[in-house]
DNA sequence: CGGATTTGACCCGCGC
DNA sequence: GCGCGGGTCAAATCCG
């Protein structure tokens, strides 16, 4: 399984970046080792919610589905997650920079770049075709940078080796 | 006024 | 070679 650090692992690493209030107790921590498994070629697992993944979705989400694959030095995670919204705030800064109505869909799929200078992490973002209830959210590259909002607080596992998220924080607005 | 978004044009790969 | 579809660019526009 390809190396994929704790910190280089983000599109759904906690966040509590401005907006509503976080819906999950971050103070109970999630096994990120869940997530790195899936670095792995092409599978599909049930993974935590995203609601313990991305604390910023609405109440009403949920993730389902993830696909996660590497691409030469890129990795790329898709997840489905049941959501009104289109934008889920992962922690990390997107600008949008193309729209595209795609085949066999009725919803068209909006392109995204991290706003960061120097990272190159793209995400697209489209309606499920079979059930517009569901958002398709696909992460490509790795992050060379943390979240501008968010600290994590990481402990490991003496037993498994395993990390631990054991608490996250905003960080002050410095830019 | 600066940064983000919109949106049509353009580019490129792929299948025929 | 050509057409199609997906991905990106960039000028115009919007918005705080």
């Amino acid at each position: 399984m390809a190396a994929v650090g704790v910190p280089s692992f983000h599109p759904a690493m906690c966040s509590s970046h401005s907006q509503q209030t976080s819906a999950v107790d971050i103070s109970a921590p999630f096994d990120l080792s869940d997530c790195i498994l899936l670095d792995d070629d092409l599978l599909v697992e049930s993974p935590p919610t995203a609601q313990t993944l991305i604390p910023n979705l609405p109440y009403s989400s949920r993730r389902d589905d993830v696909k996660k694959e590497t691409a030469g030095d890129n990795h790329r995670i898709a997840f489905r997650t049941r959501s009104e919204v289109d934008i889920m705030d992962d922690g990390y800064r997107w600008r949008k920079y193309g729209k595209k109505t795609v085949k066999n869909s009725p919803n068209p799929r909006n392109y995204y770049r991290c706003s960061t200078d120097g990272c190159s992490v793209k995400k697209r973002v489209e309606r499920a075709r079979d059930d517009p209830s569901y958002v398709i959210t696909t992460y490509e590259g790795t992050h060379n940078h943390t979240s501008p909002s968010v600290v994590y607080y990481t402990a490991q596992d003496d037993d498994s080796g395993r990390f631990f998220v054991s608490g996250c924080q905003d960080l002050p607005q410095s830019s």
